[in-house]
DNA sequence: ATTTACTCTATCTGTAAGATAGGATATATA
DNA sequence: TATATATCCTATCTTACAGATAGAGTAAAT
């Protein structure tokens, strides 16, 4: 499961790709426009802006805007941020593997087996998903007859 | 994450599918050979048994055996009856779909699209993996000079 | 009858998710 | 320099669920 903190920072993010560049957004217009509770929303944009994801201004005329170039932003990041590896078990990671304590060989564990093959086709989606890219997907739908 | 449940169960029950196909196997064997808490073990087969994955026998000489072929059993149906619909959020799941209280328009969602294709890339590995077909690979590596 | 092994319900503990509160800090501008 | 504005940061709350254990009940074999 996706937790809230990854899918609120994707809407989040995906909303300031949209909006212009320069532009700082507020934690309350962000937070309204996605329908996010505030004060949950800006934990969420405070540990984006420290992973360097995002950028802040204080002050009047302040707010949030990227740090990076939304093509260099992909979603594998910001859903390891939140929410750890991607891999349903930790010794199918490849960002963070820990070996099973009890599992004597892993090369010959089915768990293992499979649980890498659902790892790495989530990987191939997400760090193959950036904001920009996902953008333009967006954009695509929205110009088709509905 | 996969739950230790959904783990254990595809463990013992590619245990079951090594094993002598109408000889039952008792929950306290498999436990020891897999490494499981045998309570927790006889839950986990319990809940297998009444979705009609696993068929038991009671007294001496009784225990657990496959109620179907192994090539029948798709790891998919396995993790989504103890850990619930694959896709990462209840939008993007073909299963149990659940839409978001607060999305105005779901196709344009860029969460929804996004967690689509995951769901998709998920459950083509699990649901095109079969306790038969995992335990081929299994042995084809068991084969391979390490 | 007795042993064996599954069946079922209840319960316990710890941890984490989701969310809120409120004071501290920095910045723009009058 | 005062003041309004907006982020920064830490603490805390609540609830739910995962993981696990206990123990009495039931059915089958010998």
């Amino acid at each position: 499961m996706l937790s809230k903190k990854a899918k609120y920072a994707i809407k989040a993010l995906l909303a300031l790709a949209d909006s212009e560049p320069e532009e700082p957004m507020r934690i309350a217009d962000l937070a309204r426009a996605e329908q996010i509770p505030p004060k949950f929303l800006e934990l969420i944009l405070l540990g984006l802006k420290n992973q360097g994801i995002l950028q802040s201004r204080k002050g009047k005329g302040g707010g949030y805007l990227l740090a990076r170039d939304p093509a260099d932003i992909h979603l594998g990041q910001i859903v390891r941020i939140f929410d750890g590896p991607l891999a349903p078990v930790p010794c199918a990671s490849q960002t963070a593997y820990v070996p099973c304590a009890d599992c004597p060989d892993e090369a010959v564990c089915g768990v293992h087996l499979a649980m890498t093959e659902v790892r790495n086709a989530t990987a191939k989606v997400l760090d193959g998903t950036t904001l920009a890219s996902l953008r333009r997907k967006v954009r695509q739908v929205k110009l088709l007859p509905r």
